[in-house]
DNA sequence: TGCATTAATAAACTGCACTTATCAATGCAA
DNA sequence: TTGCATTGATAAGTGCAGTTTATTAATGCA
């Protein structure tokens, strides 16, 4: 008994339009396709449904039993595909990403926010975390996909590059910083420096940039978080290189901050995929969105992705995660 | 998207046997079939359901939120499908049937406490009606079928004969009637009669019977009903000419009964049936076993269907029918 | 009684789904 | 690393199910 969808849709179209004639035209077939249809129904459920002649077509006592069940499965599968297209059509589900601390607390949120306004049906679950943590939450699943630092050449990860954030140098307002024709390394590291902690890429890009620039870069402070940096910089302590996006930097007037005259102080910051896996419809269209954001701020002037934060960004935020 | 069942199987089948050369055995199709089969799955959808390589596939992320949604489908599915064949398979439902009187009260009940014993799932509603309302009650699709006197020649009927009920001789045991070696029309109407009433179907063969040997039916007593005109008969008021089959004269030591020699005394109870209408199964199957007792019957000497009512048999009756 | 309508049937055709054969990618073992 | 085995994808060919057109038969209605 391997009964067909059609068959059924068949039946219906009979009974609803009341004869074979107008129910074929209905289900743009021939009439005797039709009658075929329903007479293969009929034979694999051995039991007559229609008592038929030339001039009427009516349910038969058991046509009438049936009827309400393959209207019942019809109503169920039509509703279950109606489900199935939302998923293509509507984005929805949740979307687990692991960010850069720093990239998490800076311009995220805001897209977040706006990505969710837009699409109320897809969540989001956030994991900040170094740049190798995101890798490895990539490659294990544990996320859908990753932000991180560039250079990553493995072969089951794919990358999108998303912009290139530049390390500024941040310094008290009013310091000789400021005034600076050039703010080159060699200039630079004539100031005592904050520099991050060891484990951190800043810090790993710091010292690369310094090694390019055939110089070592000596902290006068270390600090493990920015807004610790940040601190030390306003207290005098010295002068800090910091990611332009990072969120730390903004909102004290008494700082400010200047690119470094050296292409070395450049990170890329890149969206990290598995090769070869399929994600969540809402996740591709959110990485859209990623990148549409980041040209268009490329396009303008001054730091990427210099998205301020607006009141309900961190409330979006929470709002969307969902528990594990 | 026209979605079908092959292509939910095949999804199912994958997903449950974890590749597509183990699903496609299991379909009993070829791989490549399956794969395709898939693929149009997915196409339709615009979903992609598996990421697979030659030595890996599974579930996209897509594909596990959808995995339940199919799941849920197929069970309804076949769940809906086992239903329909228990329609085919097992008898049920019920059965309305218009039945004279007489049949009624005798061989009926048995047969259908018989016939519920062996499916449960089928009840009666069982109308007793004298001939004309029989046929009206199968006409108007009141009942499914109607157990009614043979001779109906009506386009949108069909009759088929069950068996020959014999109307007989009722005496009082010891009668003079007993010991008569001929029981002609002419030898009869020597006797006092106890007739059925003139509305009767019983009353109209009599008269009928009489009027092609040459003779009229003059009643002593008339009666309604039978057990009535058997009360006479035992009181001595005559002689009745009674339906064989009727239970109503069975069951008194002091009445007997005896064929009457003449070809008109036989009326053929049939099954009355719309023509061109579709009765349910258990229908079609009840009709089959009224058939088989007649014949069976028929086989055997004495009067036909001459069931005795057990216990149970109105017990069963009262349980199977079902309120209108 | 003829006409119009409608489902069933016949015959021919079309296309889709299937099969076989083959390829390409991948993991594993030596 | 190399060769082998496994597995999904692809290509080409085939058969049949489902379709269409044309026709028939039955039925209700004027």
């Amino acid at each position: 008994m391997d009964v067909n969808l059609r068959q059924i849709r068949a039946f219906l179209a009979v009974v609803g339009l009341g004869g074979f004639t107008r129910a074929a035209a209905a289900l743009n077939i021939s009439q005797p396709a039709l009658t075929i249809r329903i007479r293969q129904l009929e034979d694999q459920i051995g039991l007559r449904l229609f008592d038929r002649n030339t001039r009427s077509v009516q349910l038969t006592r058991v046509g009438q039993e049936l009827l309400p069940v393959f209207q019942r499965l019809m109503k169920d599968f039509d509703s279950a595909m109606a489900d199935i297209r939302e998923f293509s059509e509507e984005p929805r589900g949740t979307i687990r990403v692991a960010v850069l601390p720093s990239f998490a607390a800076g311009p995220l949120p805001a897209l977040i926010a706006d990505f969710r306004a837009r699409n109320p049906r897809v969540s989001f679950v956030l994991k900040d975390a170094v740049g190798k943590r995101v890798l490895a939450m990539v490659r294990n699943e544990e996320v859908d996909f990753g932000i991180g630092v560039g250079g990553v050449d493995e072969p089951d990860l794919d990358t999108i590059d998303v912009f290139e954030d530049r390390l500024v140098l941040v310094y008290p307002r009013g310091h000789a910083a400021g005034e600076l024709p050039l703010a080159s390394v060699p200039v630079i590291s004539q100031f005592p420096l904050v520099l991050m902690d060891k484990d951190t890429s800043v810090r790993r890009l710091v010292d690369e940039a310094f090694a390019g620039a055939g110089s070592i870069a000596t902290p006068a402070c270390e600090a493990t978080y920015m807004s610790t940096a940040v601190s030390m910089v306003r207290a005098g302590l010295g002068l800090a290189i910091l990611p332009a996006s990072a969120i730390e930097i903004r909102g004290f007037a008494d700082i400010a901050t200047r690119p470094i005259d050296d292409a070395g102080f450049v990170r890329r910051i890149v969206i990290i995929k598995r090769r070869g896996s399929s994600l969540l419809p809402a996740v591709e269209e959110f990485t859209k969105v990623l990148l549409a954001a980041a040209n268009s701020c490329a396009a303008t002037p001054g730091p990427c992705l210099d998205v301020e934060v607006q009141d309900g960004g961190a409330e979006a935020l929470a709002v969307g995660v969902q528990g594990q």
